[in-house]
RNA sequence: GGCCCGUUGGUCAAGAGGUUAAGACACCGCCCUUUCACGGCAGUAACAGCAGUUCGAUUCUGCUACGGGUCACCA
């Protein structure tokens, strides 16, 4: 077989050689140590969860080390994509806070486009660029075409290709593969001039010279050292449409752009022998990699379950509708990413999360499970840090988006909305109450009289005289004007004359010589104002509502009795 | 089924041949407190199993079990 006939043959047009790509796309020129990394998404739907994650990795490692982090648009698979995608994908990630250096990027006009010297970044437009290396391939005689006819392509595309593995009988498959493809190998020049001539459509395949007895020894920059088999199967390079697949982009790709590190799933790891023979095959340098675990999550039956697509929790979209501010959910990804970053963050608490060092060996290597509890600590521990008017837009934009009713109340009156949100905050021991933006309505809503209603009853055992009493008798000598100190000794007074016990601990040493005490009383009296038995200390409540307010609804509980 | 990866409390995890096997979340109790929240103090709870190496193994080796991933002209 003349291997450069064949190359010709199949690439007539491909002039360029890869040293002519080589000289276009130079290695970069970095400091010492300054690390490459990328994201490269397949522009399919939205950013899911075990997105951000890898993502933010590369993002870390790049910018921690002076290096470059660029964004590549892996859209070789046009039955997948989806419109919009790529762009969806761009801005929900910047609201992470992640962005990119360079790469595929959003123009003004909100389009993609790109940017950086190493470009295209869409593998949609490199076809060139990967028709170079093949034919490179061609001619060394490491890869070969396949020819199909149209009516077998349209049948290959008409199966769903994934319940046919599925029904697959394993065992049969091996030894038929070995076989075809010994055979596909053998194909002359004829039979390629042929097809050719017929306009049949061809695939590449690399021609593989692994041995799976013989393992590899690897070390991923995660797992370790690693023993990989060697592959010998004959995978396709590039798809009868021209296009290369993952694996030939990948190589392409990540050597002409100079990653350093290639930061993604460790799913990749089964195809990673596939990988190392490209690697070799085209003489590149291979780059460091990081194959990180997968974030699962709980099934009905208590098995972990890689966190797909449709659970809760997967979509980064679900989280700005759950309220979950975009800081709260970084912080929450470092602690999952490196296991001493709660350590760090205790001694740093000022300091923002892009400042602590992110190290690669403290990164599990084994799954972790999404954990909305500790979500949500995490959420609290960070909103308590806010100042009142940052939660207080915060709170507003959210509610404006997924609750414009109560958005409508927040904006009316964003003074007002401020001072509630002030309640507890600052000071050494903040109020730790929001979770998430969602959480202020059902905390703070009985501050506006639109949303106010009686959501606690008061406990039946107490006599309805005494509750009637103790509500007119504050209203009696209720004056706002009062230090809290003399606000509390004009209830305690009340609790006196009620016959309840004002000293809680003489309560407590003979709670049946009272009939209650000045916890039931001011409990009478804070469901009466806020409708719950639970609410922010009721001073300063009241202090909020004004005068007006607070007499209007101790009065109308008191008509209710 | 083959191959690959993994396994320390309910969850995330530190650790390393000899430790009373950290810490955080959750849970529970107590204290503080007019309620809630905060804060303080304590508590329940773990090295998957079996062999081997060793004076000693959770840590090293092997096997088993379990969990996960992968096996496309998808990424």
């Amino acid at each position: 077989m003349n291997f450069d006939q064949l190359a010709e043959m199949l690439f007539p047009n491909v002039t360029e050689t890869p040293e002519d790509l080589e000289r276009r796309y130079p290695p970069r020129n970095l400091p010492e140590g300054a690390k490459v990394t990328r994201f490269a998404p397949s522009p399919t739907g939205f950013v899911h969860f075990g997105g951000l994650f890898p993502s933010t990795i590369g993002e870390r490692l790049a910018h921690q080390s002076g290096g470059v982090f660029y964004l590549r648009i892996e859209d070789t698979d046009a039955k997948r994509e989806v419109e919009g995608a790529a762009e969806g994908l761009i801005r929900t990630l910047a609201h992470y806070g992640i962005h990119f250096d360079e790469g595929a990027i959003l123009g003004a006009d909100g389009k993609i486009c790109d940017q950086g010297a190493y470009g295209p970044y869409r593998q949609s437009e490199r076809a060139e660029i990967y028709h170079v290396y093949a034919k490179q391939l061609v001619k060394a005689g490491k890869a070969y075409p396949v020819f199909t006819t149209q009516e077998e392509l349209d049948a290959l595309n008409a199966v769903d290709k994934k319940a046919e593995i599925k029904s697959k009988n394993w065992q049969e498959d091996s030894g038929n593969r070995a076989e075809e493809q010994q055979k596909q190998r053998e194909i002359t020049i004829e039979e390629v001039a042929e097809n050719l001539r017929a306009g049949n459509p061809f695939v590449l395949r690399i021609l593989a010279d692994g041995d799976p007895e013989k393992k590899i020894p690897f070390t991923d920059l995660i797992k370790g050292t690693l023993e990989i088999p060697e592959n010998d199967e004959d995978f396709v390079l590039l798809k009868s449409d021209g296009i290369p697949t993952y694996h030939f982009a990948h190589a392409v790709d990540d050597h002409l752009m100079g990653t350093t590190h290639v930061v993604r799933g460790e799913e990749w790891l089964p195809s990673l022998a596939k990988h190392l023979m490209l690697f070799r095959y085209l003489r590149f340098k291979l780059p460091k990699y990081l194959h990180i675990a997968q974030i699962m999550r709980l099934d009905e039956n208590g098995n972990k379950k890689k966190l797909s697509k449709r659970d809760m929790g997967a979509n980064m979209d679900d989280y700005s509708r759950m309220g979950y501010a975009p800081a709260c959910v970084c912080e929450y990804i470092m602690t999952l990413l490196n296991s001493n970053y709660e350590e760090w963050h205790a001694q740093n608490p000022e300091k923002p999360y892009t400042e602590f060092p992110f190290n690669i060996k403290k990164m599990s290597n084994s799954g972790c499970l999404f954990d909305f509890n500790k979500l949500n600590d995490v959420s609290k521990n960070v909103i308590s840090k806010m100042t009142a008017e940052e939660v207080t837009s915060q709170v507003t934009e959210w509610a404006l988006q997924f609750d414009p009713a109560f958005g409508a109340l927040l904006q009316n009156d964003p003074a007002y909305a401020q001072t509630i949100f002030a309640i507890g905050r600052g000071g050494k021991k903040p109020r730790k109450d929001l979770a998430t933006w969602a959480d202020a309505k059902g905390y703070m809503g009985f501050f506006f009289d639109e949303l106010f209603r009686i959501e606690d009853q008061i406990d039946a055992t107490f006599e309805k005289t005494d509750i009637r009493k103790a509500l007119e008798e504050f209203l009696a000598t209720y004056d706002p004007a009062d230090e809290m100190q003399v606000w509390f000794d004009k209830i305690k007074a009340i609790t006196d004359k009620l016959g309840y016990a004002s000293d809680m601990k003489a309560y407590k040493a003979d709670p049946a010589a009272f009939r209650g005490n000045v916890a039931d009383v001011s409990m009478f009296l804070r469901v009466a104002v806020t409708g719950k038995q639970n609410a922010p200390d009721l001073y300063t409540v009241m202090q909020i509502l004004g005068e007006g307010r607070v007499r209007a609804r101790i009065q109308k509980m008191i008509d209710s009795l």
